[in-house]
DNA sequence: TACCAGGTAGTGA
DNA sequence: TCACTACATGGT
């Protein structure tokens, strides 16, 4: 078990803003998380986080998995004082962090999350590990289910993930599975290239559209300039960002303010 | 019943 | 480039 004292963390805020669906509530501020085929329970009292982990995982996974070593002080400070919305945003979700997931896992789930609500999404997810990911085993010998690899998701038929309910988005998966099985497209190449070429290259996958393409930057390649603007932060720019968002002010980490505003809207609405 | 949910792709002008 | 529309599904 691996305690740490940490500033600006909330376990449930970063559990309930919709970047990963694959947080299980336990208890009272405790969460199972699944992340690149591992499996941790972590809950917290205050500041003190506790991590279900041996030291060698915490330091080679997790403590980059929920971004530990960024000053999110820093960016809370950034936002202009008269800016009362986003400080509003920023207070309602202090704790907030912007995590470093799997590329694959990212591109299938927020495929997944176009046109669709945040509990569907988590079903839907499930329902694909349950059927397609590898079966694993905690450190309770209690059984959990990876994501499913691009190639198993690319060699299934439709008709397999017809029980996942996906609707129309069961294509995009498939074809863009085979897109970089086949190697059309290079996922390792993306992980290397900077903002603008990532987000252009994820484009190219079915399904991908502009803002699918900046979740993917944002949540898993880390390329927290990337804003990605959905039905929500449309209403949140229109009402209160007439001639558009401060992005120069906030350049370099625009994403993060994105979120905090996300997660407002979420639990506001 | 109608509308909505972290949109995308295809079509026509 | 822009406007418009079909696309699945389930909850309210």
């Amino acid at each position: 078990m691996i305690e740490r004292e940490i500033a600006d963390f909330d376990l449930e805020q970063i559990a309930r803003s919709g970047q990963c669906f694959r947080f299980r509530e336990l208890g009272e501020k405790r969460y199972s998380v699944v992340a690149g085929g591992k499996y941790i329970e972590v809950c917290q009292e205050g500041r003190l986080v506790r991590f279900d982990c041996s030291e060698e995982t915490f330091e080679s996974v997790w403590r980059g998995y929920f971004d530990l070593d960024a000053d999110y002080g820093r960016y809370k400070r950034a936002v202009a004082k008269r800016d009362q919305y986003l400080q509003r945003a920023v207070a309602a979700g202090c704790g907030l962090r912007i995590l470093r997931q799997e590329l694959w896992e990212t591109i299938v789930c927020f495929i997944i999350s176009q046109q669709n609500n945040i509990g569907r999404i988590t079903k839907c997810v499930e329902n694909l590990c349950s059927l397609f990911g590898e079966i694993c085993y905690n450190r309770s010998g209690q059984v959990y289910n990876a994501f499913p690899t691009v190639e198993r998701l690319a060699a299934c038929t439709l008709e397999e993930f017809a029980p996942i309910r996906l609707g129309y988005r069961a294509r995009y998966i498939l074809s863009a599975a085979r897109q970089v099985v086949s190697g059309e497209v290079d996922l390792e190449a993306v992980r290397h290239m900077d903002y603008a070429h990532a987000r252009t290259e994820l484009m190219r996958l079915s399904g991908v559209g502009r803002k699918v393409a900046e979740c993917i930057c944002l949540f898993a390649l880390h390329h927290i300039d990337a804003f990605p603007i959905d039905t929500h932060i449309r209403q949140v720019l229109d009402a209160h960002y007439p001639k558009g968002f401060p992005l120069k002010r906030y350049r370099g980490f625009a994403g993060v303010m994105q979120q905090y505003a996300f997660y407002y809207e979420l639990v506001t609405n």
